[in-house]
DNA sequence: GGTGAAAGGTCATTAAG
DNA sequence: CTTAATGACCTTTCACC
């Protein structure tokens, strides 16, 4: 789906001030309420916004480190299983993604802090399958799930064919 | 913060229901209107929900191909100067992290597919200050953001303590 | 627990491509 | 002729008492 440039403008407003009323967008980005909220249903249709949703920050209640752990799997029991294994067995698993390269599975997780990370990790390479583990330590979160300049690249991309407001 | 089961549980609903009434999660957790209500303001106050924020999915619009991409950086440029840099002059990065090991930043990035990816990773060479990239295509992406797990197991930890405030 | 104010949802109409 | 934006009406929810 192409986005154009009031998608982005009122993604961006969204973002910025969440729980800001639609009368307010609104006035914001000078269009009728009704356009603020059949835009929305339309990104909502299409798949861009999968939901209203309430953020949960890990950090507020005292899982203060991430880490990253790359998963060697042993070939034979599936990926697919012993993926799901390990999403049961251990919550501290914030992502976990299938990837190319020397390592099978890419891990995101989450521990109060450096001396818990140990176990988390520990309850990891305990996962039956599971070969060889290599784990790095964020010292520094820049920001996380930056789609906004993202959104913005692409109804830039699109400007041309985008349909002219105002 | 602590959490305790009442939290997890509101949590939990607030994520499978976003947009659901103040006195129809009072009704549904069994205790009455004022409670959610503060439990909610308490949340927000110690930063553990951030707010309510649109989720929105690059895969809506047509980004459908996630990768990571290992950086390592020249010493002598700053570590900072180099991650500022690369997040002002190329979009598609989605998380940065400076990180423990082999590599200096941890990046994801989306691209709308595996041709494009290739530019967007030859934009991240060319950023001065950068040596060298490592990087790997997610095939497969299990899950993201996965946090209500880790927010019940964290209630369950402190669940034979007294619920109560920091 | 009740009441005023305000937000969201729905709809027919109108302008534009 | 199709699509999108608009303004008004009506229902529900929230905040305060």
């Amino acid at each position: 789906m192409k986005l154009d440039r009031l998608d982005a403008r009122l993604l961006r407003l969204l973002t910025d001030h969440p729980q800001l009323p639609a009368a307010e967008c609104a006035r914001r980005l000078n269009v009728a309420r009704a356009t603020v909220a059949s835009r929305l249903e339309r990104l909502h249709a299409q798949g861009v916004v999968e939901g209203i949703v309430p953020k949960i920050r890990h950090e507020g209640f005292d899982y203060r480190v991430v880490a990253f752990c790359s998963v060697e799997i042993h070939q034979g029991l599936g990926h697919e299983a012993v993926a799901e294994s390990l999403a049961a067995s251990v919550p501290e698993i914030l992502d976990m993604y299938t990837v190319t390269g020397g390592a099978d599975l890419q891990l995101r997780v989450a521990a109060p802090g450096p001396s818990e990370l140990q176990g988390v990790f520990d309850r990891i390479s305990q996962v039956p399958g599971i070969m060889r583990t290599s784990s790095s330590i964020a010292l520094r979160t820049h920001f996380q799930d930056r789609v906004l300049p993202l959104v913005e690249h692409a109804a830039d991309d699109s400007a041309g064919r985008a349909p002219r407001v105002e």
